[in-house]
DNA sequence: GCAGATATGTCAACATGGCTGACGTAAAAG
DNA sequence: CTTTTACGTCAGCCATGTTGACATATCTGC
């Protein structure tokens, strides 16, 4: 225990910085997620409800197949929860028009104001979080969460890009930010 | 909020902002628990063991209702993994020297085993991503992620960091956004 | 020293939300 | 016309959360 050591161990730095990111990430996580799940409790509902109505809410006309591609789960258990949210008037399904096999997925006003609700809690944290950070925190948040995320969704959060190779940043796309 | 308008639409672009950060942490949390969920997949443990193993492994001698504390479930919930990991040899309990009626649990050498086989993929995961992004980027993180957990586990990550107070309100919030 | 608070454990019952496997139907595609 | 695709459904299992009640050992304060 008593590191008596002449240097600072940059082994052991990185493994605590390592850990600290791991924590960071549960608690965060953990206290991101607990009022909305308050909230939720009230309508018999569950996380699981949530993340359904927060995406249809984000992409509307999305389709079942791309739900269960975000979720990552079987059709069987977001059947559960969907069914429920549709019988209770939360979410809308109707064919699609190229292919009418499809189950397009759209809040109901409903179904908005749940989704509301829920995620004022959640902006209102990130809001704070932001505000107190800085907007350069704020970049170096999203880019690292970005670089935490596998390729396949890694897309739906491209801005700059700061790459360490590669600095051909011939696009900077900072859409979110322009004034 | 005393966000500076005069662009095309200030508020939309906020709302976007703080939902792509709520994704990044739907995504981040998702893709950073997967790798371990199918490991402990192999052991007959779920991720609930994988906290416990983890959380036991950062603070030796931790004692039942610090955990309790962390993981905000119920000692009934906790029981069930906790017991389980005790009985099959990866967590052991003593009593406390001061307060004998504490358990004070420690991994044992099987628990360190299995805690590190865990992790690994996660702090490889952490480590590439900080290593895309860089030294100013994870500073970022850190802070902003700080500042998302509520105020009794803050203090986990506090680091040089001063402004305890709100320094923040008055920093430029939007303005440096532009670089 | 005893009464009450505290730390922990346990039994029992229940809900949520994952999972697998099997099967069905309508529509698209070759 | 056959096959594939998109989606749904039934049935059952498992992990992990919950509440409520009760037990036991130990510490603490008067």
């Amino acid at each position: 225990m008593a590191d008596v050591k002449g240097g600072p161990n940059p082994l052991f730095l990185r493994e605590e910085e390592l850990r600290q990111a791991m924590e960071l990430l549960f608690f965060g996580y953990r206290d991101f997620t607990a009022e909305p799940d308050q909230i939720l409790a009230d309508y018999g509902f569950g996380r699981a409800h949530h993340r359904v109505i927060y995406f249809v809410g984000r992409h509307p006309a999305i389709t079942v197949s791309e739900l269960l591609a975000i979720l990552r789960i079987t059709k069987q258990s977001l059947s559960r929860v969907l069914g429920q949210l549709v019988r209770e008037g939360f979410v809308t399904q109707r064919a699609g028009l190229r292919d009418r096999r499809q189950r397009l997925l759209e809040l109901t006003d409903k179904g908005r104001e749940l989704e509301t609700k829920l995620s004022e809690r959640q902006r209102v944290r990130i809001a704070k979080a932001y505000r107190k950070a800085g907007a350069e925190a704020v970049e170096g948040f999203r880019t690292v969460l970005t670089n935490i995320i596998d390729e396949p969704d890694r897309g739906r959060f491209e801005r700059p890009e700061p790459s360490v190779k590669s600095a051909a940043k011939t696009a900077p796309v900072k859409s979110a930010v322009r004034r």
